[in-house]
DNA sequence: TCTCCATGAGTTTTT
DNA sequence: CTCATGGAGA
């Protein structure tokens, strides 16, 4: 147990605490995952049975991150814990358990995602002649998801119950699950079924949870339920990193936990990432917050560091110029691209960062916007795979049947449908003997003999990247991509091929029979969001929201727009509970600073195409930053104001007329007189400018 | 079935 | 402003 001496005594208490209860309040950058899988080692080494250790966590990355570090720790008996994000343990519990529950459903069901549910309430509404106009299809799945995550009676008319109600018997019919259900049919299943609540709170002697923060009232009561009898359970999170309360997250489970387990706190606040001055600002400004079940100071050992910078520009434009000004010079005192973060409220907020670091040749990657499995291309392809392993799922057949076309039109699938709800069938046993015109028929025929082709090829195959082949092949998928000319295809295709060469690799990780590994790769998929996005490869600045680095560090991070109605947003300012979550949101992002820590916020700025003058954010003032003005004064910067003097490397010395924006109008001896010149040209420097 | 235009809405999103 | 949506028309 050598690893218990890397520890320092507040990991350690932790890790070797006593069986029983256990909040421990593990602020960031203080080595939360190297406790949390330290305990489930120790409990391991201390003789308790792998088997029956349960780990949950948030993302697929940080489950199999966990197990990596498990099984470095202990060796091949770490492989039998169960560590799944909450999703893919409700997955597994269902997937043994749903028949029993009153709904119907198979153990064969699909699990769909966002897009999928929104198609489905989309048809629920025309099935129940409503008017989609009336009922916008994102705030609707919004607010089904807060019912299902939240239990609170949210909707306005009584129509969008109607949807609601008829949304989730399509999901019935259509064995289909949304991500709410894993979480909500596991919870119905543990509380309605006695024998088998009984059976998996006995079953798990211990239970551990990382980012408790962020659990929703449905996932406190699971653990409640398999917890209370050991009552062995181990909680790690950061009650001032909770953030996700729109998303149901319910910050009153960190106090509910201490009080209903009556669980022993154990705070860890040295922190490793951070110079102090960062962290002494993220924690003047956590201490506005009044809500806190844990009051922690951050402090590090790696000495005060860097003052941070606080910049307010007159413009949104010359804000972008500090920003990229910075990133340049950061660059030059030997900071990696990827080492640098631009992080925002709000995507819009994106673009004139974007457009900045364009036009400097700086290159950068966004964090967010569609994901490997959220493509179109690679959703068809596993829909074939889903049709061809069992054709009755209707939802994936449809989504295929006319791609490539086959002259198969919404009218022939409307009557097909009709038809199959008639006669009880569904839509692909209805196409032998559905009415219909000659030329639909036929097209309907041969798509069902295209599917019987692909199964028979696919009952010979022996492996899984095959199956993916063929399908790909016989359906005429990438002949299609191939004929049509958009300039996509190429991409498209491509994508394909990582998706046969991620069946490939997917072989060695299950057993059992083909068609086993294959359901057990779709569910993986269906679960799986982010593909190691945060493997930053490339060398390139990180533009993100401040949500999607959470877990992340940058040796530097620029937080702009920290404008009031922006950052905190303008929905928040009413509500203290919100308004203190913004805070925190704000906290995040300042402490994913290891050196460097920038905030910035501009007097006006074009919003939705109207200039809009905002105060400096709160959260500025409550950090007790000195600001900043004038960027000449105070830092190195090529910005002009008139009657600076400059140096050209071509024109010479010079001394500036005007500022339009980004261009500067300057005076030059003769013979070369008035120019008109970028003012962040790379020959242009300001004269007496100092680093 | 595709393309074009008018219209309206416009936080944060681990699964 | 910019993007998504949906209806009209080719």
């Amino acid at each position: 147990m050598d690893y218990l001496q890397t520890l320092n005594q507040q990991q350690f208490n932790a890790v070797t605490h006593d069986v029983g209860p256990v909040f421990v309040v593990a602020g960031a950058g203080t080595g939360k995952t190297r406790t949390l899988t330290m305990r489930i080692a120790y409990l391991i080494e201390q003789g308790h049975d792998p088997e029956r250790i349960l780990a949950v966590t948030f993302t697929n990355k940080a489950a199999r991150e966990m197990k990596e570090r498990v099984v470095n720790l202990v060796g091949p008996s770490g492989i039998g814990v169960w560590m799944y994000t909450f999703h893919a343990f409700g997955l597994q519990i269902l997937r043994r358990h749903i028949s029993v529950l009153p709904y119907g459903y198979r153990p064969t069901f699909s699990v769909i995602d966002e897009e999928d549910g929104k198609k489905i309430i989309k048809e629920s509404i025309k099935a129940l002649n409503l008017d989609s106009k009336d009922y916008p299809i994102k705030s609707l799945k919004g607010r089904i998801s807060r019912y299902k995550t939240q239990r609170i009676e949210a909707f306005e008319f009584n129509e969008e119950e109607m949807i609601f109600l008829e949304y989730q018997r399509r999901l019935r019919d259509e064995q289909l699950l949304d991500f709410d259900d894993l979480i909500l049919y596991t919870q119905e299943l543990l509380k309605t079924k006695h024998e088998l609540r009984e059976y998996y709170q006995t079953y798990f002697e211990h239970i551990l949870v990382d980012e408790f923060q962020d659990t929703d009232v449905i996932q406190y009561d699971i653990l409640q339920m398999l917890g209370i009898k050991h009552k062995a359970v181990f909680v790690v999170g950061d009650p001032d990193q909770s953030i996700y309360a729109f998303r149901g997250s319910f910050y009153g489970n960190n106090m509910k936990f201490i009080k209903d387990f009556n669980a022993d706190k154990v705070v860890l606040d040295q922190n490793y990432r951070s110079t102090n001055k960062i962290l002494d600002a993220a924690n003047r400004l956590i201490n506005h917050n009044k809500n806190r079940p844990a009051v922690k100071n951050l402090v590090s050992d790696l000495g005060p560091g860097h003052e941070i910078t606080y910049f307010n520009a007159p413009t949104d434009y010359r804000e972008t110029f500090f920003v990229i000004n910075e990133i340049s010079r950061l660059q030059s005192e030997g900071y990696p691209l990827h080492e640098i973060a631009v992080l925002y409220r709000n995507n819009a907020l994106s673009r004139i960062f974007e457009d900045a670091l364009i036009k400097q040749g700086i290159p950068y990657i966004i964090y967010g916007g569609l994901s490997f499995y959220e493509r179109k291309e690679i959703k068809d392809a596993l829909a074939y795979a889903r049709v061809v392993l069992d054709p009755i799922q209707s939802f994936y057949l449809k989504r295929i049947v006319n791609t490539p076309r086959r002259g198969i039109g919404n009218i022939s699938i409307q009557k097909l449908e009709e038809y199959a709800r008639k006669q009880g069938l569904s839509l692909y046993d209805a196409i032998d003997d559905v009415p219909l015109s000659g030329k639909s028929k036929q097209a309907l025929l041969e798509f069902k003999a295209t599917v019987i082709a692909m199964q028979e090829k696919i009952d010979e195959a022996k492996h899984l990247d095959e199956v993916l082949s063929i399908i790909l092949d016989i359906s005429g998928y990438v002949d299609m991509l191939k004929d049509d000319q958009d300039e996509t295809s190429d991409d498209r295709i491509l994508n394909l091929r990582e998706l046969v060469s991620v069946f490939k690799r997917s072989e060695t990780f299950y057993e059992g029979s083909l068609y086993q590994k294959i359901t057990q790769l779709l569910d993986q998929i269906a679960l799986y969001t982010d593909l190691d996005k945060s493997q930053n490869q490339e060398d390139a600045v990180v533009l993100s929201t401040v949500h999607q680095v959470k877990g992340l560090e940058f040796r530097a991070v620029f937080m702009v727009v920290m404008e009031e109605m922006i950052f905190p947003s303008d929905f928040s300012t009413m509500m203290p509970n919100e308004m203190e979550e913004e805070r925190r949101v704000c906290y995040v992002g300042m402490t994913r600073a290891k050196r460097r820590l920038y905030m910035s916020s501009s007097r006006q700025r074009m919003v939705y195409g109207q200039m809009k003058m905002n105060f400096t954010s709160r959260f500025i003032r409550e950090t007790k930053l000195t600001r900043i003005d004038t960027v000449e004064e105070n830092m190195s910067s090529s910005y002009l104001s008139k009657g600076d003097k400059v140096v050209h490397n071509i024109f010479g010395e010079g001394v500036v007329v005007s500022v339009d924006e980004d261009i500067a109008t300057i005076a030059f001896p003769m013979p070369h007189g008035i120019k008109k010149i970028l003012e962040s040209h790379p020959g242009l420097k300001k004269k007496g400018y100092n680093n």
